[in-house]
RNA sequence: GGCCCCUUCGUCUAGCGGUUAGGACGUCGGCCUCUCACGUCGAAAACAUGGGUUCAAGUCCCGUAGGGGUCACCA
C-alpha cells in the first residue's frame, strides 16, 4: 500500500486565476478526488513585488467558481499550515541553516550588479553563463550582505521520471549553484517550493511543464534535505493559435473573464481537463465523470492550442443540458449585469427554455431575449423587409384573431396563424415573419408561439399595433 | 546559442506492431423547418522527414527538420 495520495496547486498571486493555470489545479484536483488523497492549496507569495492581496482574492474566487475546493490552505488551514509561503520563513531558514552547516549552502557576497555584469560578458562571448562559485569556500560573515546558495554536489546527471514525459535527464554540467535565499531572508522559488513539499508531506508534483528545468535542482534539494523525491507530473502548455505559449494577445485568459462572458463553470472545467486528456471518444463530463476516469496515464505530453470555438460549443453543450429552472436562475445576474430587472419574473423558467437551444453562452441568452423584458428595438433591416405596407393585412389578421381570443395557448396560436395564412393563400413563414419582426424587432427568435405566449397578449397586441402603423408608413 | 521536452486531419484527440487510421470542434453540402437555432445524414481533411529493427511500423530505436519551454537575489 503507497501513502494517500497529497498533491498541491501552488500559484503565485500576481494576478488572476489564468486558464493554464485554472487547468493545473484542475487536473490536481481530480487526482486527489480520484484517489481519495487530499488537494492542498498553498501561496506562493515570496515575490513580494508581484504579489498581491486582491490576486489571492481573485484565484480564490476563480477556484470557488469553478467548484475546485481545497482540503488544506488559505480560509480554512489545516495541519500543515501555514499555507502562504510568507508566513512560513521560519521555517525556510531553519532549513537553510541546517543546509550551511552541513556545508551543503553556503553564504554568497556577490552583488547583482556584479553577476549581472559577468553574465553580460559570457553572452557578449556567446558562452554560457554559470556561477562560477567564486564564493564558494570563503567564511561565513554574517555581518555582509549575502545570499544563500545551494552547493551542486559533483555528478554527471540528474535523472527523475515524469509521469507524463516519462524519465527525464538532464546533465550536470548545465547547473549551477543556484541561490536559494534571497538576502533579505526569504527563499527563492526552488528552495521554498521544495521545503513546503517536504513538509506539506506532497508526493506528487504535478505542475505545468515549464517547470521541468527547475526540477533537476529541486530533486538535488530534496536529496540535500535528505527526503525522498516525489513523483512529478509535467503538464504540457496551453498555446494560442500562433502556437506559442496562452497570453492576453489571444484573448481572454483569466478565468473569471469566461464566467464574464458566460460560460458555466461545468463547461470551462469540462473544456480544460479535454485539453490534454482524454477517455476515449468521450467529450462530455461530469465533475462526477472527470473524477471516476482521471488519470496521468491519458494525459497527453504535446501542448494544446486553446480552441475557443470548441469551447463555446462545450459551453453550448452544457446549456442545453441544464433544466430550465437551474438555467434560469444561473441567467438571473448576466439579466442584472445588462441593466433588465428580471428578478422575481415568474416567466423566467419558460424563456430559458425557449432560448436553450439556441444561446451560446448566458451572455448571449440575455442577448436574445432582452425584447421580453425592454421595449423592442427595431432592426431597420427587418422592418424594412417585413413591416411593409403589404404585411399589413397579414399582421391584423393576426391582432384581431388575438384580441378576439379569451384566452392564447399555443393550440389556438397555431390555428390563428393557420387560418390568416391560409385565408390569403400564404405560406405561414409569409405570416410568421411579419409578426416576428413586429414582436421582437427583428429576424430571429424562438417559434413565434413562444414568443406571443411569453410576452403574453396585453404587449403582443401592443407591439402589433406599434407595428400596423410602421407597416402603414 | 546551451540544455530539456514535444511532433496523427486547421484544432483537441483515439490508437498502446497487423485498423478501410476512429471520434469531437470548425468548414462545406443535404434533410427537417414560421425565422434562428437544435437535431439529423453526408463530404473534404492527418500519421513532419530520412534511416533502421521486424514477416509486419502511426505504434519500437537513431538522425534531421519544425515547434515549445528554460537559462534571475521571478515563479
Amino acid at each position: 500500500m503507497s501513502a494517500p495520495v497529497r498533491v498541491r496547486f501552488a500559484p503565485s498571486p500576481t494576478g488572476y486565476l489564468h486558464i493554464g493555470g485554472a487547468r493545473t489545479a484542475l487536473l490536481n484536483w481530480l487526482w486527489a478526488r480520484h484517489t481519495g488523497g487530499t488537494f492542498v492549496l498553498r501561496i506562493e507569495d515570496t515575490d513580494r513585488e508581484r504579489s498581491t492581496d486582491e490576486a489571492v482574492r481573485a484565484i480564490l474566487d476563480g477556484m470557488r467558481w469553478l467548484g475546485l475546493d481545497w482540503d488544506e490552505g488559505p480560509d480554512i488551514g489545516g495541519r500543515y499550515g501555514p499555507y502562504f509561503q510568507m508566513l512560513r520563513l521560519d521555517i525556510y531558514r531553519a532549513y537553510a541553516e541546517q543546509l550551511v552547516k552541513a556545508g551543503k549552502a553556503y553564504a554568497c557576497y556577490c552583488t547583482k550588479e556584479d553577476l549581472d555584469a559577468q553574465r553580460e560578458v559570457a553572452r557578449a562571448e556567446k558562452r554560457q553563463f554559470l556561477y562560477p562559485g567564486t564564493c564558494r569556500d570563503l567564511p561565513y560573515d554574517p555581518s555582509r550582505r549575502h545570499v544563500i546558495r545551494f552547493r551542486l554536489p559533483k555528478l554527471l546527471e540528474v535523472t527523475f521520471t515524469d509521469l507524463v514525459k516519462g524519465p527525464i535527464t538532464r546533465p550536470g554540467s548545465t547547473l549551477q549553484d543556484e541561490v536559494i535565499v534571497r538576502a533579505d531572508g526569504v527563499p527563492l522559488y526552488n528552495f521554498g517550493a521544495v521545503v513546503d513539499d517536504v513538509t506539506m508531506e506532497i508526493n506528487l508534483v504535478s505542475r505545468g511543464d515549464d517547470h521541468v528545468n527547475n526540477t533537476a535542482i529541486q530533486v538535488l534539494l530534496y536529496e540535500a534535505l535528505g527526503y525522498p523525491v516525489p513523483a512529478f507530473a509535467h503538464l504540457p502548455m496551453i498555446l494560442g493559435a500562433d502556437k506559442t505559449r496562452l497570453s492576453k494577445r489571444h484573448g481572454a485568459t483569466s478565468v473569471t473573464a469566461y464566467r464574464d462572458m458566460g460560460f458555466l463553470p461545468e463547461a470551462v472545467v469540462n473544456y480544460l481537463v479535454r485539453l490534454g486528456w482524454s477517455h476515449g471518444d468521450q467529450e462530455i463530463f461530469t465533475m462526477g465523470e472527470m473524477v471516476k476516469h482521471f488519470g496521468y496515464d491519458h494525459v497527453g505530453a504535446t501542448a494544446g492550442v486553446f480552441n475557443p470555438d470548441k469551447m463555446v460549443w462545450v459551453n453550448q453543450t452544457w446549456i442545453k443540458s441544464l433544466t430550465p429552472a437551474e438555467l434560469a436562475r444561473r441567467a438571473v445576474p448576466y439579466y442584472q449585469a445588462a441593466g433588465l430587472a428580471v428578478e422575481g419574473d415568474a416567466r423566467l423558467p419558460d424563456v430559458a427554455k425557449a432560448f436553450q437551444e439556441r444561446a451560446k453562452t448566458l451572455v448571449d441568452l440575455v442577448a436574445q431575449s432582452r425584447y421580453l423584458f425592454a421595449p423592442v428595438e427595431m432592426d431597420p433591416k427587418a422592418r424594412e423587409k417585413f413591416l411593409v405596407p403589404d404585411a399589413a393585412p397579414v399582421l391584423q389578421g393576426i391582432r384581431d384573431g388575438l384580441a378576439a381570443s379569451a384566452t392564447v395557448d399555443a393550440a389556438g396560436l397555431e390555428k390563428l396563424f393557420h387560418d390568416v395564412a391560409a385565408g390569403r393563400s400564404l405560406g405561414l413563414g409569409k405570416v410568421a415573419q411579419p409578426v416576428r419582426v413586429a414582436l421582437t424587432g427583428g429576424t430571429a427568435s424562438p417559434g413565434i408561439y413562444d414568443v406571443v405566449l411569453l410576452l403574453g397578449r396585453e404587449e403582443s397586441l401592443r407591439r402589433l399595433d406599434a407595428a400596423l402603423a410602421l407597416a402603414a408608413s
